[in-house]
DNA sequence: GGAACTTACCTGTCCTGGACAGCAAAAAAG
DNA sequence: CTTTTTTGCTGTCCAGGACAGGTAAGTTCC
């Protein structure tokens, strides 16, 4: 990891979110993998402890992700034994999904691989800060999900409707 | 997206980061996508612009990511045209990234988009606020870089050393 | 009842990301 | 100079996130 030098001017608070959310991520990555888990899959069992039997389209709001991704999240968990998944007796297209002993078997490890990660984000910030710091995060987050999308930047002519950057050719 | 219930209540701020982290991801990625460019791509642009040719090797210090994602990036950006290799005269083993016209024609719609990312997550608060939120972010990100990894969390014995929640079976 | 719409899930594909292995060039050690 | 180590890049594998498309089950309305 580097030592992130000093970042862009524009945008710093953008910047700065980016920058800090990828290396949060790593070390939550880091943290969890001691438990052969990936970063999501634990988020997951998560709301299963804390909120029960799921339905699939429950978990993806609750994640952020979307209704695909989090089938295959399930469809890894399942394989791996740590969830379970049943038909929903009051709907056939759904099903719920549930947490197996084997997966409870996780939990306590799962939360206490979030608890250092806290300690480890918070370090040595007096409660006070952390407060600051949190509703900042809250702000922000506010912000951003008021966006209903805004005005457009220009785009350059040759660029308008073209295809995206992508695979290689 | 989701109205973003209440989070968990263990580890507030991971869970804050790790949610404004996505939905800012998001938002990035929707007003990058009318240029044709996907979130990273954009950075690695703007590294180049902001500092001139580069060598991959720095690009993927600065941008956080490591060499091999970096390859990828400018393969599709050099595949796309925004983007030169030529090799390095000081050390054959490296290659500068250099911008080419198409792709500095670009510049000023990204930073444009990143001027309106910005505006839409600072939203309304302060000046100070700004700064409160910015002095937060910074700390946070040196407390997570400061982590040189910490003690363990005990793993519950049927897993310890077991295989990954990897691909369906 | 039957047609149209909506919802829940699944699949395929693309991009990014991390980890790891391999290769070539450069630098360091002998 | 030769051997060893380090550095720079690439390919591959597998993860998640997002999008588009498709199927089956529910709902609404005629």
């Amino acid at each position: 990891m580097n030592p992130t030098a000093e970042a862009l001017p524009g945008g710093p608070i953008s910047h700065a979110i980016a920058r800090l959310a990828r290396i949060h991520q790593l070390l939550a990555g880091r943290l969890l993998r001691d438990l052969g888990l990936h970063p999501s899959q634990e988020l997951l069992l998560m709301r299963l402890w804390e909120s029960g039997p799921q339905r699939q389209a429950d978990l993806a709001a609750e994640l952020g992700t979307d209704s695909a991704g989090t089938t295959r999240i399930v469809q890894r968990l399942e394989a791996a034994g740590y969830v379970r998944r049943k038909p929903d007796p009051k709907d056939r297209r759904a099903s719920l999904v549930v947490s197996t002993p084997a997966g409870d078997a996780l939990r306590e490890s799962v939360e206490c691989i979030w608890a250092q990660l806290e300690e480890l984000t918070v370090g040595d910030m007096s409660p006070s800060e952390q407060e600051v710091a949190l509703a900042s995060l809250l702000r922000l987050e506010e912000n951003v999900l008021a966006t209903e999308e805004g005005s457009r930047c220009g785009l350059p002519a040759a660029r308008r409707g073209g295809p995206t950057v992508s695979k290689r050719a």
